[in-house]
DNA sequence: CTGGATGCAAACCCTTTGCATAAGC
DNA sequence: GCTTATGCAAAGGGTTTGCATCCAG
């Protein structure tokens, strides 16, 4: 089962946030993007709908979402901020990201979480979130010939 | 041993980049560095010694250290960006950062090292650089009543 | 000499914020 | 009604860039 939209304006109204026709919009719209999504293409998929959401109120929401453990930042190389959906099932997982073509690869890898809760433990950190980024080149760009 | 500053000379001109005075002195500063640095605390280690560097000059030459390996970007969740060598003999590492106090525990798990050269070899990527970002509570923030 | 590097300052761009208005609860 | 959320537009702040000058190779 993947998260509902409901099931995230419960969590806000448990945080004692108000349930606005806007924020509505953006977490129904955050559901739906694609796997990695930025601010502003969260902003044209809100803008292709019927409600019209300003930039404030999706830069005000953002943060909190994260705070709420609904969505992560992610691919931090970018220039700009990366968000995605933190899933109730969902296995913490790193990306492969292509430094030639910018592709972004999902991975799951069960032996990096298992080391990274015994990090935790020595250091006795308690573990919020985690991001495990590998740059480098994909499959198809490692024949192809360099151009920079 | 760890990198020199004629190290890391060598390498730019082997990439074809003139050694200059400016990156000469760019590249001293940065070895002495603390382990995480921003490009305004560089600058500012700069301007404290004879020689002046303008920022665009350490803008520029950021990223080709970037590029050669010399530096890695790290510790992506605060504003702007920071950076930390790469030794030669350094081992690969991840940061505790901690979100009520800032402060930026290194560590170094070699089963994480493991699981990800295996991932890379599963996806048959190229592995250039990866970080590893835990976010959470260091241990005396742990029993700190929380203010935010 | 000649093309790459520097410095200055202005431009950029994503993000944040002040303030008046609107609307949850 | 009281307080929080929204929208607009302007400010913010790190980073990038155009252009004339400088200098390493």
């Amino acid at each position: 089962m993947s998260l509902s939209a409901q099931d995230v304006i419960n969590e806000l109204q448990h945080a004692g946030l108000r349930i606005t026709t806007q924020r509505r919009s953006i977490i129904e719209h955050i559901l739906r993007m694609p796997a990695h999504f930025s601010a502003d293409e969260l902003l044209a998929e809100l803008h292709n709908g019927q409600m019209e959401v300003s930039r404030a109120t999706v830069y005000r929401l953002l943060p909190k979402l994260v705070q709420l453990g609904v969505v992560r930042e992610v691919i931090y190389g970018e220039e700009h901020r990366h968000y995605e959906v933190v899933g109730e099932d969902q296995q913490y997982h790193g990306h492969l990201i292509c430094e030639q073509c910018g592709r972004v690869i999902d991975f799951v890898c069960p032996a990096v979480e298992g080391a990274i809760i015994g990090v935790c433990r020595e250091y006795r950190f308690w573990h919020h979130s985690h991001t495990l980024e590998i740059t480098g080149l994909c499959e198809d760009c490692q024949d192809q010939p360099l151009n920079n």
